[in-house]
DNA sequence: CAACCGCGATAAGTTCTACTCATGCTTGAC
DNA sequence: GTCAAGCATGAGTAGAACTTATCGCGGTTG
């Protein structure tokens, strides 16, 4: 293989006219630039320059090998600005997955956050539950995820997490239902009710659950499905009741009522995710300090339906 | 600058996704391989590889200097190619200038017979005589030509000059000239005539002069050209008597007629220039070979003319 | 003409780099 | 716990890439 190091001597042999002046561009003596071009005809078998009294001369061969070098020292000049540009935010980019109801809630502000403070960043997201977005971060699919879990202390093998906020559920309920009108409803009077629940592999099915087992009932699901839009239809329509957590509800249809369960409530726990091992690129640096502001943003704007609770 | 050697062996690496068999197709040693990686992320400054339990996975910066890494060996495999093809033959170019009797006599057969052989190889061709094609091959602007002197023995300096073929001068008459009807005339006949010759700066002039000399007059020139269409052309109006050498003579008026001098004849020597100093490139050598070869075919199958001379 | 530049080549010596070898540490599998 | 597979690291070595010093060549200049 042609040494680039050589190529570039050549080069600036070919820019200068002379090995002298070209060893004195790089700051190298005449000598080393004249065993250098040696060795390259040496290993290209072929004469690369005709040694003139005045200076040098390229071959055609010479020639051949300095348009070569050009292109690929302009390469190399090109991989560095690119590295430059992705340790300095101003490039590369950035592949997110999120649950769904943070995609409507935390990661909207945050994407604009991050697109004004680092324009050139390359951002993708894409929807999915923890079940599916911890493995893609393990195989590398993505770089960030949004996750959530039961509990505040989490740990997964792989992954560093990084703890955002607590996110408490609510008691949804059709606007006539007769607990709509009590102020502060419990558990217990729900141990007759149809219930509306996450697909089974969610950890808030879980959360659901071992609630009602706390109030003493096993609840009976009407129907399961992980569109909190769609819940919130199904309870309008009498379908059921159901617990949708809190960033669930950034948009509210007015023939169904919240309620907080006070301190039977359910919370379930919402963190950044990357990938473990001592390194973490710039832009998913940036990204979870950003969500951690989104986070604490939220926390202290909180609808008034949570200071209920 | 980032160094080619060590992009190669991450390339290897993400090739083979781990250090160990990226060692392997390398015929290094994992160790060589782990310590030019760590090279290169501490001259980028960049963490390029996630290293896990099971081998590694890049990171976005290391992605990166993969992509750039194959443009660039690529890269490098091109240009050994072009100097291989051009050292071989099947690439390059070759840049030629002829004086012009010879371009419409040696060299359409000669560059007819280098296309056949290398028909990859570039050609052009310029007209021009030697006081210009010597310089224009100093300077690198041409790498052959074919000139022409009145001594056989020739030497310029800087430039290797391939002896091709003696060039006899022939007289040249109106067909009702009183001296066309003699076998051999003498240039002492022609003492009294008007003459056309070529211009002062061509080494023809000379030529003709000097035998004009030797035979005792100087010639009195009543129009100068150096095309030899031309020549034949004021010779068949009357406007004087000429000397025109074999190579000009392919083609021939037939209100004119040709006389050869005898012993008397002006000789010009036709060579190949070359750039001198040892390296010669594959195609001037191989152009070289062939004119000497169409030069001797000429010279064997040299018109009727000739031989009454 | 002699002396002298300016240029490239070359020999010898030094420094640095890119390897190998040997070994240690971490992690995941059984 | 043990093992295997993987990367890291320290020490040592061979070779590449420089520098220094010197030579030879060709052109220029006093």
């Amino acid at each position: 293989m042609l040494d680039v190091r050589r190529m570039r001597v050549l080069r600036e042999v070919a820019l200068q006219g002379s090995f002298s002046a070209a060893a004195e561009t790089l700051s190298f003596t005449q000598s080393a630039v004249s065993q250098q071009i040696a060795a390259l005809e040496r290993e290209t078998g072929t004469v690369l320059v005709q040694r003139n009294a005045r200076g040098v001369r390229l071959t055609e061969a010479g020639e051949a090998v300095v348009r070569h070098a050009e292109a690929i020292l302009a390469r190399l000049a090109e991989a560095e600005a690119e590295l430059e540009a992705i340790a300095g935010l101003r490039g590369g980019r950035l592949r997110m997955a999120t649950f769904e109801s943070a995609g409507s809630s935390l990661m909207p502000p945050a994407i604009a956050c991050f697109r004004e403070r680092h324009p050139q960043v390359e951002l993708s997201l894409s929807l999915s539950d923890p079940e599916d977005s911890i493995p893609q971060l393990k195989s590398g699919e993505i770089d960030f995820a949004l996750t959530f879990a039961a509990s505040p202390k989490q740990d997964i093998e792989g992954v560093e997490l990084t703890y955002l906020l607590a996110d408490p559920m609510y008691l949804v309920l059709p606007a006539d239902h007769p607990l709509a009108r009590k102020r502060h409803p419990r558990l217990a009077d729900l141990a007759e009710e149809a219930w509306i629940w996450g697909s089974p592999s969610c950890d808030c099915y879980r959360l659901i659950s071992r609630a009602c087992m706390g109030a003493g009932y096993d609840p009976r699901i009407a129907f399961e499905s992980d569109d909190y839009a769609a819940v919130q239809g199904f309870v309008a329509a009498g379908v059921g009741v159901s617990l949708i957590p809190e960033l669930g509800l950034t948009s509210v249809r007015d023939d169904i009522v919240i309620r907080s369960l006070g301190r039977e409530t359910p919370i379930r726990h919402i963190f950044s995710a990357a990938l473990a091992g001592g390194y973490r690129s710039a832009a998913v640096a940036a990204m979870v300090e950003i969500l951690s502001e989104v986070a604490e943003r939220h926390c202290e704007q909180r609808p008034a339906l949570a200071l209920a609770a």
